[in-house]
DNA sequence: TGTACATCAGTGAACGCGCGTTCACTGATGTAC
DNA sequence: TGTACATCAGTGAACGCGCGTTCACTGATGTAC
């Protein structure tokens, strides 16, 4: 048996990287340390124990929403789809619906605009990118097709960002539009 | 004639509107009075003279953004074109031309998302959102086909705040294909 | 034509506060002998 | 079965620095009389 020594040390880690999310969600990447610390319930010196810094603290918290938009996606490809376009289709599943609650959608925009400022961050963003472009591109769509249903996916869930906030109703309308656009 | 004394005073404006576009662009909001000022070639008193704080002078810099980009638009419409559409068909080339150099569309976007962070402008982006969201659909196009269109732009000149970088031939098809489809 | 005063566009030092980081210390738990 | 020591997951006070804001002051230009 391993040690248990206080308490568990990855319940810690993760609830450190929720609040960091509540709090540059609300606060922005300038959110102190000693902010996050609390609402995880530990003191700021108890996250410097498991982050060695801010900006280790904020770059794990980018791993982890980059895995866990992956995740999703992957989740979400439907098990009797196997024709061209299912990564595709399911990629613009999770990123409309994900912006179907406005609100919530402008809020996790505003943490993954607050993150992409960070010098650190860009080589993780831009790996992971260059990463969904390779497996979007090699989903069996028609290029020119994939780059527009993809850029309509993104630009409806990132329109909030400049104020946007497009209805359910539309949200659903494009998300059908598209995906049958991908059956060619 | 009016007074003279000092420099110019629309003058002083405009370069710290645009020291603060530049310094915003590289270190956020975060970024200090000190250094716009300096960037402006005046000091740290000089600038509080012509806006009252930080927070008024990143409000101004978003007002100039946002009249810069609507300009751009109504001078991008085509004089020979006055079918439905002529302003989606704008608004599309201006934004996925604004998106070709990716550094530079990189940054114009890290300015936008720091901008938009900030509580008061929240307001104004709103404000903007809805007059465009307004005059597009008044453009003559069916809808789903205008929301459609407008999210792929959208998308397209986004991708690169997750370190996506999309070619300029990418790039230019797409702005094609999206204008094409215009033409019902 | 002088001269006293007002205004404009700044300067630059000082203040105060928030925040990231450091560090000495602590109590609970495990381990060697 | 004790007991001395090591480790783990923290605590909380203190330090230092950057930055927004305030403020007294300045020199050039305009205006009243």
């Amino acid at each position: 048996m391993s040690r248990v020594a206080g308490r568990d040390r990855e319940a810690t880690r993760r609830a450190l990287l929720d609040a960091a999310a509540r709090v540059v969600r609300e606060r922005g990447v300038s959110g102190s340390l000693d902010d996050v610390a609390r609402r995880a319930g530990v003191s700021k010196g108890g996250l410097l124990y498991h982050f060695a810094g801010k900006g280790e603290l904020l770059q794990a918290l980018v791993v982890d929403r980059l895995e866990r938009f992956r995740a999703a996606v992957l989740a979400d490809v439907a098990v009797d789809d196997d024709g061209p376009g299912r990564l595709v289709r399911a990629y613009v599943r999770v990123t409309i619906d994900g912006a179907k609650d406005a609100a919530a959608a402008r809020e996790e925009l505003a943490l993954i605009a607050h993150l992409s400022t960070i010098e650190a961050v860009g080589d993780l963003a831009r790996e992971d990118s260059r990463r969904w472009r390779e497996e979007l591109r090699d989903d069996g769509l028609p290029e020119g097709l994939c780059n527009l249903v993809v850029a309509a996916a993104d630009g409806a869930s990132a329109q909030p960002i400049w104020g946007d906030e497009p209805s359910a109703d539309e949200l659903a309308a494009l998300r059908d539009r598209l995906v049958e656009m991908t059956y060619v």
